[in-house]
DNA sequence: GTCTATATACAGATAGAC
DNA sequence: GTCTATCTGTATATAGAC
């Protein structure tokens, strides 16, 4: 997409090609964005780790902003959120646990939270790139899920209602302060089983909320 | 508490004091870090905002981390979250929507938004005091909620439940994704009356759940 | 106690050899 | 296309005058 290099013939190159290197720059800038951030990181260092030299990642790359750009980009695609994995024939309540646990797995891992911090920390000076990030990585699953709701409310197995709404609430419930907290470098004290209790209680109140079986609206 | 000067006679000093100085370096640091971030901001912009020379700035805080973490520590606790203010006698869902829209005006200010961006953003690099600021700012709000439905639950008014668990839902309920996209610079679209809407349907959605007139729990 | 001037280091980005 | 060497700006922190 930037300069499309090796058109004609991808295999053999007439020129030593560089997709290589462009790829571990990448890689290396991509580690040292998420464990020292953006500022912490020079571009003598993403060089020296990528193996290359700083006159080839300029020549890859325009600018540190372009680098940055890319890399998170590049990583926030690698967290797709598939809502085709889930088995929509099976229980709901099992598929709503199913999703809170991915969810979790999600937030949790390290590498998400890393990118996260730097994203926000970094949204006043690249709003762009904060703005990408939200659009391809936390809206997609929020629509992702409102996307299997809808198909359970068009089973009248879920009260009708705006589906993103829904999705935002039941990941809310799911994420309860967890995120907040790991975001700030604190671990939240899970006891034995505490995620599994977390989750079961979770899909218990949301289905109280939303359940097929739930009471009329006690008021409006 | 750091040098503790002029204690003999606050008022008139023996020689020429300078807690004048101090607190117009925590000024324009605060106001510094919080609009370019850490990084961002050099000791020169803080001691030009100030009005001072920069070894004036170094002669009241050691380091940028020294000053980072007193203006932090600073700003943290001028955002505090009174319990008290709150008008136990009336009735619950009142109490319950004017406890969200305090939470909300607060999440929404642009300064706590700023706030928890820069200290997200550095918690990697300085883990403490992203601590710090969480126990003294979402914990200590968590924990003022939590006491006021610890009252209403000894009341009768709600659901026996774990208080601090249950504020944690409330306000995440409340919280929606109205926070992340704030971090990432995102401008919640908020048609007419928006917020309001939102609080209604919370509120009565937590009473569906922790209301003394909710059904019995179906499972379990 | 406060200021001006400076030491020292390192950043992002570029020039020119091969 | 890739490398070594360098330019230019700016950062944190300190030394010494008043």
């Amino acid at each position: 997409m930037k300069k499309n290099i090796h058109e004609k013939n991808p295999a053999r190159a007439g020129r030593p090609k560089s997709e290589e290197k462009r790829t571990a720059i990448l890689n290396a800038a991509g580690d040292l964005f998420l464990s020292r951030g953006l500022a912490g990181t020079s571009m003598d260092a993403v060089s020296e780790h990528a193996g290359v030299s700083k006159q080839t990642v300029y020549s890859h790359f325009s600018s540190k902003e372009d680098l940055f750009r890319t890399c998170i980009k590049n990583k926030v695609e690698s967290y797709g959120f598939q809502e085709e994995d889930l088995p929509r024939d099976a229980d709901l309540e099992t598929v709503l646990k199913l999703l809170g646990k991915q969810f979790l797995n999600l937030i949790f891992d390290e590498e998400v939270v890393a990118m996260h911090r730097v994203v926000i920390g970094e949204s006043t000076s690249y709003p762009k790139i904060a703005g990408l990030f939200f659009e391809t990585g936390p809206e997609k699953t929020i629509n992702a899920v409102a996307r299997y709701l809808e198909s359970q409310m068009a089973r009248k197995q879920l009260k009708q209602d705006d589906p993103h709404y829904v999705a935002v609430l039941f990941l809310g419930l799911v994420r309860a302060d967890y995120q907040m907290q790991l975001l700030m470098g604190i671990r939240p004290d899970l006891a034995e089983n505490a995620i599994d209790c977390h989750l079961d209680k979770v899909v218990r109140q949301f289905m109280e909320l939303y359940g097929p079986q739930c009471p009329p609206m006690l008021y409006a």
